[in-house]
DNA sequence: GGTACACTGCACCATCGGTACAGTGATCCG
DNA sequence: CGGATCACTGTACCGATGGTGCAGTGTACC
């Protein structure tokens, strides 16, 4: 090649983890080719390697940027709620109709869920892409736990109910839409999963006058 | 080989969907390979391709059996629930409770959705492989939101609730379940995302006495 | 005795992940 | 200005795997 090519340093690998992110939510992991990924990104195959070790390596990557882009996002989405009310259990029912009305607005159904997509090629991966997904779920597990253990102060439930569950039940909800919204190609499954889970919220914690 | 082997039709293509199976449920589709499987049946790869056209239509294959087996047990739960009552909210709820029991008892986590491992490996598989997955799921739903419907007409719910998603929900409850069960390896994750089921349903037809 | 079934056995191909390594142009540092 | 380092290129090569093609073979059934 005879022109210059901006020097770019990290966005090339940046590229690269865009374009494979892209299409393992399209495709798969498994019917994603290193050499369709360098293709489009317009390197030659000593480069991708130069960057990631393995092809497994390359999903770390993207599973760490993606997981602290989305930590950011919901982080973002509770701001906006604490902004609306400092009344834990509303705050709360807030969040979730932030999370519903953008899952809502997305145009097609949502791409998929990256960690779902890692459990089931197992053996593909290494410990590392398995623990992040891991420690990303029992971290969503402990936020929101703790957030619905601080609305259980105020409104005590109408009787015992598992809280650590509830909490795991948003993620489930989820990413189990995910899956239904893809499979059956229906766009609005997942905002609908999460009304309900909005109406169960309310109706556990709602004082019983 | 000189022994007399039995001779045993269909036997040999159904011992190859059950490997195939098991391996595909353990590690993943693109991780299972023919090698493998005809290694542990005991053909070569020449009796591999007699039986199916290609990989694809391995899993093909191995979704109709597994998605009819399912049907039948999820068929008998019923049954026994109906043998318990029949009035429709307690046969739902006993359904339920047969289905966080079996659940429950399984010895490990629970080995995972074949329909959503195939979510994620789209261009892995024929146009057949997703439309089996789809259907299914529409049938789920149908039939789930058939006795929901059945149950509203004798326990009006309390405020007017989409019917619909909660006949989706509990198949997205589970398939998110497994989900979460296979990457915090915690076998209880799926019983007791029931039992939250379990316990809204109950909450929504609740006669408001 | 003939035909169909359920394979075996073997040769071969393309794709893909991955290795190895020498070379090269741009950039940064002293 | 020189040297080191970065971010690659280019090429050659390897093994595993999915898949094809086809001739042959033992068994069962009619």
């Amino acid at each position: 090649m005879s022109f210059i090519k901006p020097r770019s340093t990290a966005t090339t690998r940046d590229r690269l983890l865009t374009a494979a992110e892209v299409a393992i939510l399209d495709k798969g992991f498994a019917a994603t080719s290193i050499e369709e990924l360098i293709a489009e990104v317009g390197i030659t195959k000593g480069g991708f390697f130069y960057h990631f070790r393995d092809k497994s390596a390359l999903v770390e990557a993207i599973l760490e940027r993606h997981l602290t882009a989305e930590e950011d996002w919901l982080d973002g989405l509770f701001a906006r709620a604490a902004e609306a009310t400092t009344e834990p259990l509303a705050q709360f029912l807030v969040f979730l109709r932030l999370l519903r009305e953008q899952m809502a607005a997305l145009p097609d159904v949502h791409p998929g869920c990256l960690i779902a997509a890692t459990c089931f090629q197992e053996r593909l991966f290494t410990r590392t892409v398995h623990d992040l997904a891991r420690q990303n779920l029992l971290n969503w597990r402990a936020r929101f736990h703790a957030r619905l253990t601080a609305i259980a102060q105020t409104h005590p439930p109408n009787s015992k109910i598992d809280l650590e569950a509830l909490a795991d039940m948003l993620v489930v909800l989820v990413d189990g839409a995910i899956i239904l919204s893809k499979t059956v190609r229906e766009k609005d499954a997942l905002p609908r999963q999460i009304a309900l889970y909005e109406r169960f919220v309310a109706e556990v914690f709602r004082d019983v006058g």
